[in-house]
DNA sequence: GCCGTTTTCGGCCCGACTGTTTTCAGTCG
């Protein structure tokens, strides 16, 4: 259980590298492969490490050639990464951060530092605060102010924002953009729709009404009173900054492209490559404005716009061939031979060879899911009695549900002891009682202690109907420290579910250092269920984990950790992110119903038996 | 730099908008 490098920081790294040999002018195809190559890195189940590890040939990674396999054993051996030392030797490293930039990319960063010797972001507000930028070419008064805002920006917003974040952000304009004359649908699309846990920014459509006036509908989008500022408006299009720093884009679409707009602006680019890849070899092109049969006339067209010879000015009327699709979004995978793929599928992990293939997982819904196995109630940090949370399980038409209020360990939220938890039994039977058609069991979420036992007796565990168990301290051990700690409370024989297994808050507390393989391994061995946290503020397991515990046949709970009735809501994004991670029906636990829920928590205990644990 | 129903070379996805360019490059998604 070597401690490694992180997939994630070799992504980085491979990202880092790209963007200086972008600077440099590298070759704009093998700038490709390398950043193709971090995000088949960002997209791996396993640890690159552990495959070094065990010998396996890096090569069979999708977009890693021998080269780069050879670069990242290096790396992965030595801990830098050669290729990129060479070339930081020749460009400073942080000029890669100006390209973060709104509006600067790899030819203005090369520029700014060969004009004026700028390097980072302090060198550049000084040189555009003493107005040094307007005097080169390509530069004006304009792009001087716009990076001085954007390096602000970038300072200020940390980037991301949480899904939930979003949806609350953008309710408001969505309802503004509705009221526009002429808006027949609206939907968010980008990685909004994808559900990504965190969105950079969003992408609003809209469909155009039969003789619809596009500009009308952008002008009042631009109109919207919680703008910041509008960075955009076209004929098509509009961009603008909401208060919060959320940049939300705006495009105009007419109904004959609605299918070919939704599919192109969900994305990710990484999917519509491979889908316009596939519409290639059929002769076919796939654009945002539908799909079109590659003619001699209409190739000629494409070329004259790469030449830039007078474009026609309003796209929309441009005309790209024979249309052969694009009113549905069915219709743009039908003409590529491909069956609908989910949103959340449309990552280039592997969706479009299912597609292909005919195997495409069919995705748990939040309709499939029968009970909410965590939550907590005012016996410990909920806001809500037992009676309240039973009533709002049921109003959301579950059949069962856990109260899982703390182990005594967490003295801040005055956890249960083992004579309070005998007290909340009492009510949990009087609610029973009170409360038909769903049924309460008894549970608790046991502290793991810094030496892997458990925050509660056994004799009492014993009486409970399930044990949920989770770290909140001591979360800065090593990372075999750490692991072993998990291993030896999911050993303990009356543990069914590890709850929020990596202990990260988004945006906020990064995943503490577990081996997350070797944990969900032992979790299948066990039978011991892992979690989903649904909270939009955990999510953890993440998606590529969730599809590891998958592809090991662990079986998933997805839980809320509700502290309130109306934390119950978040069940959905649980199952969003289920979803990112490919999970069937079949794979989350709490889809059974009750009876068979019950059967789940029966074997599981025969199993310890059997394996002597 | 990767890759192969265009297979070991020659391709590699595509269009809109901005700003400063008087004919288009750069950036973004």
């Amino acid at each position: 259980m070597t401690r490694g490098v992180e997939n994630l920081e070799i992504a980085k790294l491979l990202d880092e590298l790209a963007d200086l040999l972008e600077i440099q002018g590298a070759n704009p195809f093998r700038v490709r492969a390398y950043r193709n190559a971090a995000e088949t890195v960002k997209a791996s189940s396993r640890s690159l490490a552990d495959l070094v590890e065990e010998g396996t040939d890096l090569t069979a990674l999708q977009g890693v050639g021998k080269d780069l396999a050879h670069q990242l054993e290096g790396l992965i051996r030595t801990g830098t990464l050669e290729r990129l030392e060479e070339v930081s030797r020749e460009v400073p490293r942080s000029l890669a951060t100006l390209t973060r930039l709104e509006g600067v990319g790899p030819k203005k960063a090369r520029k700014l530092w060969d004009e004026l010797g700028v390097t980072d972001l302090d060198e550049l507000e000084e040189a555009a605060e003493a107005g040094r930028l307007e005097g080169i070419d390509g530069f004006g008064k304009k792009s001087q102010e716009k990076i001085l805002r954007a390096i602000t920006d970038l300072r200020q917003v940390t980037g991301r924002f949480k899904i939930s974040e979003v949806e609350r952000l953008t309710s408001g304009l969505v309802d503004h953009v509705r009221e526009a004359p002429g808006v027949e649908r609206l939907e968010r699309v980008g990685s909004f729709r994808r559900r990504r846990e965190t969105v950079g920014d969003v992408d609003l459509l809209v469909q155009l009404a039969p003789g619809g006036d596009g500009r009308s509908v952008v002008d009042h989008f631009a109109s919207f009173p919680g703008a910041e500022r509008v960075e955009a408006r076209g004929g098509t299009k509009g961009s603008l900054v909401l208060r919060s720093g959320l940049q939300v884009d705006l495009r105009v679409i007419p109904p004959e492209s609605w299918g070919a707009a939704l599919h192109y602006f969900s994305g990710s680019k990484d999917h519509n490559v491979r889908v316009r890849q596939l519409a290639q070899r059929k002769g076919l092109r796939v654009n945002e404005w539908g799909v079109f049969r590659v003619t001699e006339l209409a190739e000629d067209a494409g070329d004259e716009g790469a030449d830039g010879v007078a474009d026609a000015p309003n796209a929309g009327t441009r005309d790209f061939g024979e249309r052969v699709g694009g009113a549905t979004e069915e219709d743009v995978f039908a003409s590529v031979g491909l069956p609908w793929i989910p949103p959340e599928l449309r990552e280039n992990r592997g969706e479009i060879e299912a597609g292909l293939e005919g195997r495409l997982p069919e995705l748990v819904r939040l309709e499939d899911i029968r009970g909410d196995l965590q939550m907590h109630s005012t016996w410990s940090d909920g806001e809500n009695s037992l009676e309240e949370m039973a009533l709002a399980c049921r109003d959301r038409g579950y059949e069962y549900m856990a109260i899982t209020d703390h182990s005594p360990s967490l003295a801040m939220v005055q956890g249960l002891t083992a004579e309070k938890a005998r007290r909340q039994w009492r009510e949990i039977e009087e609610v029973r009682q009170r409360v038909e058609g769903l049924h309460l069991y008894r549970s608790m979420e046991v502290d793991i202690l810094r030496d892997g036992t458990l925050d509660m007796d056994d004799e009492v565990l014993r009486e409970m109907d399930l044990v949920l168990i989770s770290v909140h301290s001591f979360m800065d051990l090593d990372r075999t420290e750490m692991t072993e700690r998990v291993l030896r409370a999911m050993e303990h024989p009356l543990v069914d579910i590890l709850g929020h297994p990596t202990g990260r808050i988004i945006g906020k507390r990064k995943s503490f250092e577990l081996d997350v393989e070797a944990v969900l391994q032992r979790a299948r061995e066990l039978h011991v269920a892992v979690e989903l946290n649904a909270s939009p503020n955990r999510l953890d397991l993440n998606d590529v984990h969730v599809r590891r515990a998958r592809e090991l046949g662990v079986q998933v709970v997805i839980s809320t950790d509700a502290h309130r009735t109306r934390g119950l809501d978040d069940m959905h994004f649980g199952v969003a992110q289920a979803r990112r991670g490919w999970l069937e029906a079949r794979d989350v636990l709490n889809t059974r119903s009750r009876s068979e829920f019950e059967i789940w928590l029966k074997r599981r205990e025969t199993a310890t038996r059997e394996a002597g644990a």
